[in-house]
DNA sequence: GCGACAG
DNA sequence: ATCTTGTCGC
């Protein structure tokens, strides 16, 4: 049933001409093949992945994996692509999959969990990059993003680790209910303070877990900054000063490229 | 018509 | 995302 994982080079092909129209459309059906489960088993390795621009034209993808245990790197991945997809709110992942592909297709071994850059299903048609990405690959997925795309939530604690839910849909408006919001829609994701006096991070399962599972997975990669290692690893090396993050990992005993 | 709008 | 200078603080 589920998809089996598809090569960079065959999604190239399948977007080649793809339309954002047409590409909201295979969203919708895509979103279908999301499962959120709990209970994820506890990762042995957990990845990072992002992706930056050289230029107008030329994406570069970048994955590390690190030890769950101790959040150590043991291998990474870099990979480059020529853009073909225009950025769209909502459909960034049509912008960014194939290039994260060809990176994945590079790893020494597959990471157990891999937290994207972006949202998962806290997205207007619940398929975010972390999602898609997930459903594409069979792993399980998380999406950290910086800043919303879609839903509504209340004021967020000021704790480390402390979070309030992102619920579906738009915050109801009107002096009536000054101060309390609709109850109607579903919990998409979680507004997470991972450091206090901090921006919060937006949260959301990608693929194969559930809501706590990404927050504690979260969590447990972000030490002594607001973001995960993993993501500022990845950050990093997709960044233009890539190449001091790649000094750093090279020093590292058993990671490859 | 007006605001919102991942990277 | 990317383009950019300085600045405040541990």
């Amino acid at each position: 049933m589920s998809a089996e994982p598809i090569s960079a080079e065959q999604l190239q092909r399948d977007w080649a001409a793809i339309t954002p129209a047409r590409a909201k459309a295979l969203q919708l059906e895509t979103a279908r093949q999301v499962r959120l489960q709990p209970d994820l088993p506890t990762p042995a390795t957990v990845a990072g992945v992002d992706v930056g621009f050289e230029n107008r034209d030329t994406a570069r993808a970048a994955i590390v994996v690190l030890r769950h245990r101790d959040l150590e790197p043991v291998d990474y991945a870099l990979a480059r692509l020529p853009v073909r997809f225009p950025y769209v709110p909502g459909l960034l992942s049509f912008r960014e999959c194939p290039v994260i592909l060809k990176a994945l297709e590079q790893l020494q071994t597959l990471p157990d969990v891999l937290l994207c850059d972006g949202h998962g299903v806290a997205h207007p048609r619940r398929l975010g990059i972390a999602a898609h990405l997930g459903v594409l690959t069979g792993l399980p997925t998380v999406g950290v993003a910086k800043k919303k795309l879609y839903g509504w939530h209340g004021p967020v604690p000021e704790g480390r680790g402390e979070w309030t839910p992102l619920m579906a849909g738009r915050a109801s408006a009107g002096k009536a209910s000054a101060g309390k919001e609709n109850q109607a829609g579903e919990t998409l994701g979680a507004v997470l303070r991972t450091r206090p006096g901090f921006k919060p991070l937006f949260v959301s399962p990608g693929h194969r877990l559930d809501l706590q599972g990404a927050l504690d997975l979260v969590m447990h990669c972000t030490t002594r900054y607001r973001l995960p290692e993993t993501t500022r690893w990845a950050d990093g090396l997709a960044s233009n000063r890539g190449q001091r993050w790649l000094a750093r990992l090279e020093a590292l005993p058993g990671a490859g490229g």
